[in-house]
DNA sequence: ATAGATATGTCAATATAACTGACCCAATTT
DNA sequence: AAATTGGGTCAGTTATATTGACATATCTAT
C-alpha cells in the first residue's frame, strides 16, 4: 500500500496544487458577470448556496461558508438591497431568518451558471461515467476527512 | 449522453460546491503553522510552487499564481526578508531572477506538509487506486478546459 | 415568571490579499 | 540607437475576511 505512486509525497503535493487550480479557474469564470451586478465571489457563493438549499437559515449559511456572521451580514445586506434575496421569519422559531432567492436572484444565478457550467460540463463530457463517479467519491473523501 | 445524471445542472452545481469545499479545507489545514511564522496562504502558495518548480523565474511564478507583479512582489519580499527563499540572477538572461528555497524555507514547507498531507493521504488511502487515477484525470480536465 | 441561552444584527477597527496606474532601471532584442 | 522585456517600487484602492463589543428579540428551562 505504502509504495503506491499516488501516495508518495511528491504526488500528493501535485494534487494539492491541482485542487488550487481547479478551484481558482472554476470560480474565476463568473467574475465578469458578477462585476456587472457589483457583486464579488463572496456574493456569488452565498446565492449559490441559497439556491442549493432554499429556505436555509442565516446560521445554516454561515456554517457552510465558514465565515463570521459579520462578514456574512455584509454580503446579505448587499443581496437584500439589490433584491436578489429575501428573508422570511421562521414559523416555528421566529428568531430565525430563512433565506430565499427572489426573481432577480434566480435570473442572476442562471446567467452565472451558463458561464460556470461550461468548464465542468466539458470536463465531464470528455470523461467516462465511471471516472466522474469516482471523481466525486474521492472529492467527498477529501472534504470529509 | 445528455441524460446522464452527472451532466444535469443540479449535479454540476453540486460539484461546483464540492470543489469549493475541497479547496477551502485543504488550504485551511496549514494556517496555524503559517501564522507562527507570520505568513498567510499567499506566502504558502508561493513557497509550495517554488518547491515544485525550483529555479523558476519571477514571471513563471506570477503565471502560475495569476496575480499581479505588485502582489507577488510583496509576498516575495517577506519570504526573502525571512530567509525562506533566495533569488539568483539568470545566467543566460541576467534580467531574470530565479527563485530557490533555502534551508529555512524547506523546513517550513516540511512542517506545513505534515499537516496538509493528512487530508489527501487519508482520502486516497481509503480509495482504490483506480479511483485516485480517475480523480486526477477529471481534475486535470477541469483545469485545462 | 424570570433567568439564561440562542439567533440575528450592528458598530468599529484591523488584517490579508488582491487590484490599478504610474514610474524606474537594467538588460536584451531588433 | 530604439524598442521591448524582466523585474522592482510607490501610492492609493478594493474585496473579503477578522476580532471584540454590544443590542434586541425570542426561545427554553427552572
Amino acid at each position: 500500500m505504502k509504495d503506491l505512486l499516488y501516495l508518495k509525497d511528491e504526488q500528493i503535493k501535485d494534487f494539492i496544487e491541482q485542487i488550487f487550480y481547479a478551484y481558482r479557474e472554476t470560480y474565476s469564470d463568473p467574475k465578469k458577470i458578477l462585476k456587472k451586478h457589483s457583486y464579488g465571489t463572496a456574493h456569488y457563493k452565498a446565492i449559490h448556496l441559497i439556491e442549493r438549499h432554499e429556505g436555509l437559515t442565516v446560521s445554516d449559511l454561515q456554517g457552510k461558508l465558514k465565515i463570521t456572521k459579520q462578514s456574512l451580514n455584509r454580503v446579505l445586506r448587499d443581496l437584500i438591497k439589490n433584491k436578489s434575496i429575501l428573508l422570511k421569519k421562521g414559523e416555528i422559531d421566529s428568531r430565525q431568518r430563512k433565506i430565499f432567492l427572489n426573481e432577480k436572484g434566480k435570473q442572476l444565478l442562471d446567467q452565472i451558471f451558463v458561464e460556470q457550467k461550461k468548464r465542468i460540463y466539458n470536463a465531464f463530457k470528455n470523461s467516462d461515467s465511471d471516472s466522474v463517479i469516482k471523481f466525486k467519491n474521492v472529492l467527498n473523501k477529501i472534504i470529509n476527512e
